[in-house]
DNA sequence: GTGGTTATTCAACGCCTGTAGAATTCAACA
DNA sequence: TGTTGAATTCTACAGGCGTTGAATAACCAC
């Protein structure tokens, strides 16, 4: 406190892309290895940076993870424009979505949280607030019934999804077009997303 | 080579009930917090043995590893016999019985495996190949076509599944009841089982 | 220039890890 | 009893970890 607003000397902050190859290492390290496999001196030699540094800017590895793996995304907006355009469609709309946005590399984020949810409390607690959280709000506010089952389902295909694909590498998963996958995954999305829960089928 | 088989002095191996209690700790431990999470010293005191005699018995942490999450079950068999039972129902009895097997944590290696997976080479081999492999080759003897595909994709919801209620711990999908969870997970099964994995519905 | 503020590095601490080898206890047989 | 071999423990190494505090270097304002 007291600290005066016109000090306006010595050198000013951000004007350095460091700090954004740091959140970039980061995000390729954790992706690749989970929360405990990354390490703050490998994420510093891939940054051409000291691990000291890594500290200065983020306090701890937390405070890192928790900066570098937001979602570049809202995964409730996209439920909701899909909905929005094709209640009907709204499964292959999500399925497509998601797809495309694990295999342009520029958004790993979504990869390193789940693969380090898995082990990790705080980032599971991240997909249960951040992701699972916001599609149960979204989900509730068209109205649909028992939104955070529904919400919790999707998730778990999407999630299951992520996890053949591209971590635990199955062939099929990997060979098969995104088209082909979307069609397969779809039906069960739509399901979850509008279909009766307790039935077999319909919608 | 040349061990003469009338050697019959000396303590005798086997004897004791330590190796079995050192793999029951390796479980729980690689269950709750993965490969990289669980250490030898933390199993060995669980125990109430030395680190060392761990690395007796075993060799070295990836050998206990293997041996510890050795799958108690073949999801391959279970699939094979809930189709001889009732094809058209084989969704649901499958989702049945993996429900089963978690909420019994006397097999919880299955748990370990997954949590491991995800971060370690190793236990994803072992996933692919002893677990997705023998639904796959199941499949097969039963002439569905696309096995490879369709054993992926039960994987991915089983697994999902598996993620969502006991390691991310959503909520709705812990507080739901087996059967509840069935109902709402069967229809996609039966659909990557028997299916048409390209058009919307149908069987 | 000088002084203040930040970026960046250096060197080190304390802790935990997997693992190795020697030493000791203990049960089974001769 | 004495010998044998396995079960078990003790001690220790070498390396990696997250983190820290002090030091230097670059920048900006005066």
């Amino acid at each position: 406190m007291m600290t005066s607003p016109d000090k306006r000397s010595g050198r000013r902050p951000g004007s350095t892309a460091t700090r954004e190859a740091i959140l970039l290492a980061a995000r390729e390290a954790f992706t690749d290895s989970g929360y405990r496999g990354a390490t703050i001196r490998a994420i510093a030699v891939a940054a051409g940076v000291d691990p000291a540094l890594v500290m200065h800017f983020f306090g701890n590895k937390e405070a890192l993870f928790a900066e570098a793996m937001r979602p570049p995304f809202e995964p409730a907006a996209v439920l909701a424009a899909a909905m929005a355009a094709d209640p009907a469609n709204a499964g292959a709309v999500v399925a497509t979505f998601f797809l495309d946005a694990w295999d342009s590399d520029s958004r790993r984020s979504l990869l390193g949280l789940v693969r380090s949810a898995v082990t990790e409390e705080s980032a599971a607690a991240m997909v249960r607030d951040g992701l699972v959280g916001g599609v149960e709000t979204a989900l509730a506010s068209l109205g649909t019934d028992r939104p955070g089952m529904r919400a919790s389902l999707i998730a778990t295909q999407l999630i299951g999804l992520a996890i053949g694909r591209y971590i635990v590498r199955l062939q099929p998963l990997v060979d098969a077009p995104r088209n082909e996958l979307v069609a397969a995954v779809a039906p069960a999305l739509q399901r979850y997303i509008s279909g009766d829960l307790t039935k077999g089928e319909g919608s």
